[in-house]
DNA sequence: GGCTTTATCTGCTCTATAGCAGAATAGCTG
DNA sequence: CAGCTATTCTGCTATAGAGCAGATAAAGCC
């Protein structure tokens, strides 16, 4: 008996609005015990299983933790590993502000081995755009995009010293940018990289290479990061 | 009317159990519907809402795809990324036999760092492992696990040299192994993991420090390891 | 005080059923 | 033939209960 003929969102996801709230705006705090299965179901005139099905998504949502016996209670603030997210985004989430000083944009149509991994054939022509990256005046990582010349041709006006390539690609042209592989390996800095991080010649730099792909699994950017080792680690959390 | 007085499996993980079969065997492809909700009700003899609870666990693990008015199909199969796995492990999935060189086993009680990270008090005995890694009589890497000493002292008396650490906890000690939060860096090999791994002093190396868990969620080992960056890159998947 | 039992709380498995909504298809119509 | 419609699949949301099993706190006992 599905009692939904106007148009809002299902109970359950109702419910799990409310605990939402009440966690995001620190009424509930971790540990704290969250309503059982029963009340829940009392409150908000519902069934059994309608209750656990909202709590069984917060749970694996990482939101909530259950325990059989002894109830639902907020989970400690998780922290999130594995997330692609800009740099621009990253430092803004920290408090800090991401420069970048903008080195070159370019076309280069003979990067082969990169429009490979994009899927693309082998001579397009490809945007290129060298950045160094800088948190409090000391730049800390050196990253080159290289993306489809012709479907990204604005990019090269886009405010990329200031703004998030992410966010310019999800905001001018509505790609929903989902995961990267990526692979990461330790290089020594090459003279030029050298100077533009402010290391010595052969430093060791964490080296990130990503390709980008959206939601409906395109391959949309190939990234190489270079980052000084003394100013970054990455944290992933990996399972069995 | 949990009708489970014996001591199976609940019935909805029995019928899982019957759908990864087929899957596993190739009786059902990639692309294959699999029986519906209302037909698993029928065939093993259960409610609708445990059919789907069956199927929805399925579709978490990303082992099958619902679609609302078409059903539920195999879904493509998915490469494991930022999969935990040991040294031994991810050498055998290649045909390649791992070796490992045991360097020292000893106890110490002054790593507080350590101690800290594993949630022991910071005075705390702790097993240290020491091994040289390697592939076709090519060293690749130099691992130090800590463990706590009291509740593994046993494990000094494993197989390290050929067997798998994680194979031997799991084993042994009966603990799941789940998950692992890591820091990536790159750093310059001192002058001894130089001389260990057979590359020049300075050489940029990958450093992996992992903190591994058990499906309870207790700290169980740190481990170092230290890469060759010419023999190893490390792949994942980053989900935004 | 410390120990054990018991009641009661919790989440977990499961039933049998209902109506809803999207997708596919078989059939009808111009 | 192409285009629409109605039927029949599918999964999704939801009900109102039941008994089971683990955890915990209260009650009883030595």
């Amino acid at each position: 008996m599905a009692r939904n003929n106007g148009n809002w969102p299902p109970a359950y996801q109702r419910i799990q609005g409310t605990i939402r709230e009440r966690i995001e705006k620190g009424h509930l705090k971790p540990g704290d015990a969250v309503d059982s299965e029963r009340e829940l179901a009392k409150i908000h005139h519902v069934s059994l299983m309608t209750a656990r099905h909202a709590l069984g998504e917060l749970q694996r949502e990482g939101l909530v933790e259950r325990r059989r016996g002894a109830g639902t209670f907020v989970a400690p603030p998780k922290i999130h590993f594995n997330k692609l997210t800009s740099l621009s985004e990253e430092m803004a989430s920290r408090g800090l502000s991401a420069r970048s000083r903008l080195l070159s944009t370019t076309i280069v149509d003979n990067a082969n081995d990169i429009a490979a991994r994009l899927a693309l054939p082998a001579t397009s022509r490809l945007l290129v755009v060298e950045r160094v990256r800088q948190a409090a005046n000391e730049p800390f990582a050196l990253e080159t995009c290289y993306l489809p010349a012709d479907e990204f041709a604005d990019t090269s006006k886009a405010p990329l010293e200031r703004g998030s390539l992410f966010a310019f690609l999800e905001r001018e042209h509505g790609i929903e940018l989902a995961h990267a592989d990526e692979e990461i390996d330790a290089t020594a800095a090459d003279p030029r990289t050298a100077e533009l991080l402010a290391i010595p010649r052969g430093a060791p730099v964490l080296r990130i290479r990503q390709v980008i792909h959206s939601s409906q699994g395109k391959a949309i950017l190939y990234v190489q990061g270079l980052y000084r080792s003394d100013r970054h680690t990455l944290r992933i959390r990996r399972f069995r």
